[in-house]
Formats: C-alpha cells, sequence, structure tokens
DNA sequence: GTAAACCTGGCA
DNA sequence: TGCCAGGTTTAC
C-alpha cells in the first residue's frame, strides 16, 4: 500500500496529535512481523516523549528525547493509526503494537493484516534501512537529471526496475512508477541504459510532478490506505493509468495496456509511451 | 534478469 | 478454488 505519499499523509496526521507526548506503556500483541519485534522494543519506549515525526522514503520515523528513534515500515497494508481512547478493550484484528500516550493524548496503535510491515528502536546512524537509501525524490540537489544520467551507464536494467530501486531513489513503488512513466512518455519496459538524456530529464519531472501532486491530495486509496486519523486518500481519482488497463488514456483515449514486470502489473498507453 | 518467499483478504 | 494485491529479501 504506502509508497512515499502515503507515508508522508500518515506523517502528517499525526504529527500534531503525538509530537510532545510522552510513552506511558507498550503492548506488543504480535511480534512476527517482516522483522520480529526485539525483546527490548517495550523498554526502549517506555517513558520517552516522542519529539517529533520525520520520513525517509517510505519509512516514518518517530523521534524520541533519547539517542534512538521508533522506525516503522507499513509493509503492503501495515497502517498506524492514532486512537483517542486506548483501552485495549476494543482491540481489532491484526493490531500488533499498541502504544499509549500520557495524559489522555491517546494511543498509536500499528495494525498490519499481512505483516509486512516493520517496528524497530534504533540509532538512525548506521542503521541499515538507511544506509543505501537513494535521495528523496523531492530533493531537488540530490535527485536531479545529472544523477540519473551518471547511473544510467552501468545497468541494463528496464527503467520500471531501476526507478523502483530504493537504492536509487527513495519512496517510489509500483503506483507511483506507472504514472511517473506515463506523464514522462516512457514505457517502462525501456532499458534504463538506452534513455536519452532528454527522457531522463522527462523522468525526473516526472517524478518530482506526480510525487507533489499526490503527496498534495493525500495519497492514494487503492483499496485500504487510510491516514492517521483513519481518512481516505484523494489521489486515487487522479490516477492517468494504474489499475486502468482497457480504459481510455487521458490524454489520447487509446486503451491503456498491463505489463508484467518483474512480477508486478505495470500500466501504460501504447500510444502516449514509447 | 526472474521466481518464490513472507501473510492475509478480497474478488471472479 | 485460484489469482491478485501498495513491499522487500533471498535464492536459482
Amino acid at each position: 500500500m504506502p509508497e512515499l505519499p502515503e507515508v508522508e499523509t500518515i506523517r502528517r496526521s499525526l504529527a500534531p496529535l503525538v509530537s510532545g507526548c510522552r510513552v506511558e506503556s507498550v503492548q506488543v500483541r504480535c511480534r512476527a512481523l517482516r522483522l520480529p519485534v526485539a525483546a527490548d522494543f517495550e523498554v526502549s519506549l517506555r517513558g520517552r516523549t516522542i519529539t517529533g515525526l520525520r520520513r525517509r522514503g517510505k519509512y516514518l520515523l518517530i523521534d524520541l528525547d533519547s539517542p534512538k528513534c521508533w522506525v516503522v515500515h507499513l509493509g503492503m497494508s501495515g497502517r498506524l493509526v492514532h486512537r483517542e481512547r486506548n483501552s485495549l478493550s476494543d482491540v481489532a484484528k491484526h493490531d500488533h503494537l499498541f502504544v499509549s500516550l500520557a495524559d489522555g493524548a491517546g494511543a498509536l496503535v500499528f495494525n498490519d493484516p499481512r505483516r509486512f510491515g516493520l517496528s524497530v528502536v534504533t540509532e538512525e546512524q548506521g542503521c541499515p534501512f538507511f544506509e543505501k537509501m537513494g535521495p528523496e525524490p523531492l530533493d531537488q540537489e540530490a535527485f536531479d537529471a545529472d544523477y540519473l544520467w551518471a547511473l544510467r551507464s552501468r545497468t541494463r536494467r528496464t527503467v520500471k526496475d531501476v526507478l523502483m530501486d530504493q537504492r536509487v531513489v527513495a519512496g517510489l513503488g509500483n503506483i507511483y512508477v506507472s504514472e511517473i512513466l506515463f506523464v514522462a512518455g516512457v514505457r517502462p519496459r525501456v532499458r534504463f541504459d538506452r534513455l536519452s538524456r532528454k527522457r531522463i530529464e522527462g523522468i525526473v519531472d516526472g517524478v518530482r510532478t506526480i510525487i507533489a501532486e499526490a503527496i498534495e491530495h493525500r495519497g492514494s486509496t487503492v483499496s485500504d490506505f487510510l491516514d492517521g486519523i483513519g481518512r481516505r486518500g484523494g489521489y486515487q481519482w487522479r490516477h492517468r493509468v494504474y489499475d486502468r488497463e482497457g480504459k481510455p488514456c487521458p490524454i489520447c483515449e487509446t486503451p491503456i495496456r498491463s505489463v508484467v514486470i518483474a512480477a508486478r502489473s505495470s500500466f501504460y498507453c501504447p500510444q502516449c509511451q514509447s
């Protein structure tokens, strides 16, 4: 589910509700996430104050008044939601983590049916999740045409595959790469090392445009994404090609096609993209 | 490069 | 019943 725009939407919705709050208690109902929840997870959080929320790629970083931060990744189906009441009496199915806040500030609840997500308390420096992660797509200095152009020489992978690679650029996933390649006019199966400079520039523009738009519309709710206070996103109504196989291209009305690359569906317009 | 693995739910 | 799904990692 959550790619960069969805995680950013969650961050923005939660920040005003939990910043400055102290963690009163932690309950782990299921430790078997993609990485097992560590034995010292509860101890590392309890009594700490949340000083702020940041995002890196698809990861949410909950800063604490300690050298460590609480790092959450939502996988495909994860949610991090704020509940006003933190009574464990209304536990929902697949609620795995309860972080109760002091002074009636409610609780943060991690829910994830597929358990592909993860939750750790760690130092950010040296954390393997971030070690090899590429630049933020909206960082105009670090992510630009020169950067992508320099990467082009040493790979025979498809452009779809390269943009999905978190080491190349952080936070893009299956939905947004389809949308980006549509506005850039590039077919997903094109080899990255055969792109012209002009087309690389178009891709950079596409990344910036689509990601900024998607954040502005608070992410895409394809089936079950909700932000930190249970609101659906709005960007799914603006998808140009994703999950629109057979429907008319918004530009030329040619039916949208889908193709499977590396076991993931990609959607494109055979007329507008080459 | 591609496939399967992790796990559950929804849909045809 | 079987296939598909926003992600990532591991292994042929």
